[in-house]
DNA sequence: AAAATAACATACAGTACTGTATGCATTGAC
DNA sequence: GTCAATGCATACAGTACTGTATGTTATTTT
């Protein structure tokens, strides 16, 4: 029951043997979740990428769902919090809000989409996250509902249009859609000319 | 190399011994795929499921990645043909056309959301897939440019309204949406309105 | 320098799954 | 009724993975 040892940096200056830490095993598994999904994070694999055998894995975690209990927080902290700090601001200037919302996904630091993408493929085979990526789902639309509201759109306007933004959103890096930072340029008048409905 | 043991009908009235056939185990894999995931799609689990031992299986398929390449030609006939369908019509009637295009996703007959997001997350593993999901994703958004140059938009607008409706339809069922019919319809007029942008 | 602890390695037991080889009952063709 | 093919069952070999128990070494602590 009692895990985490103590700190993860060596004494000041001993770079003589370098160990992993929790959160290098962490950072492993984040980009195994990316890149292969949730039924690839595997203790065997993450131990020979990193160069060590399974008996680190079980000095720095108690079992598998230790480690995958993780990955869903360090997607909370990346993914969720940024919109969450946006609750406490009042809404007056619509589209600054607007901008504000959309800026986590394009920042894209420390969001992650394909952690969210991960996260929500997770939720297919688990009712548990399958209910909290929901809720955040909800979260930021609803977020997106004030901007609109503050435009001056009405109730109904207000919630189709977020919702469009929000699904636009999602699907936009559902397909892994890249384009060319010109043309993300070029057609950004274009976007907020449809999603939000002025020129 | 001699596979497909001829046809899984049996003799016209004879009721006797009911067996199964290949189309059967496809059926229950793409109930397991859409619920569970490409990793979850285990010989074991879907012969426990239908009440036979594995050896059923292996009579049925030559191994696994048959029974997976099976999949992956029902995705193309429910979810990429009805789309392909669409490609000779010449488009003159452009609210028509979008309307042919976003029906094939109402309906959902044969197409199939869930199938559409289990296709898209076993892309994320398999380079192979990740080329077929993009070319389908290519040419739907291509119907959609068509049906947005007959309304009279020119080439940059038409482009964008596209991405946002098709962005929009995935994320749709990424996020597993559901509302009450009575609110699908109250919105839908809104809905055309922003996305077609006329009222 | 002795003891404690952190960070691994090694070895083993057990499960879950694939694939193959072979056996056995039922059915249709003759 | 014989025979071959169909549709499965049984048994086995082998891999991939988890988890646990215990040994080993470098680093701190005292």
């Amino acid at each position: 029951m009692k895990r985490s040892p103590t700190s993860p940096e060596r004494s000041a200056r001993s770079e003589a043997r370098k160990t992993l830490s929790r959160e290098a095993w962490i950072a492993a598994a984040i980009a195994a979740l990316e890149k292969k999904g949730i039924a690839n994070v595997k203790i065997d694999h993450l131990s020979k990428q990193l160069k060590v055998t399974r008996g680190s894995f079980y000095f720095h975690f108690r079992n598998l769902k230790d480690l995958l209990d993780s990955l869903l927080e360090e997607w909370r902290q990346r993914n969720c919090k940024p919109f969450e700090a946006l609750i406490d601001q009042e809404v007056i200037d619509g589209p600054a809000f607007f901008d504000a919302v959309t800026g986590v996904w394009i920042r894209e630091d420390p969001f992650s989409p394909r952690l969210d993408l991960a996260i929500r493929d997770w939720a297919r085979g688990s009712a548990v996250i399958a209910r909290k990526v929901q809720a955040q789902d909800d979260f930021r639309m609803a977020l997106l509902v004030r901007a609109f509201t503050a435009m001056g759109y009405d109730q109904d306007e207000s919630l189709i249009r977020a919702r469009i933004t929000y699904f636009q959103q999602i699907g936009y890096y559902a397909t892994h859609f890249k384009e060319p930072p010109a043309d993300r340029k070029r057609f950004r008048s274009l976007y907020t000319k449809i999603l939000i409905g002025s020129d």
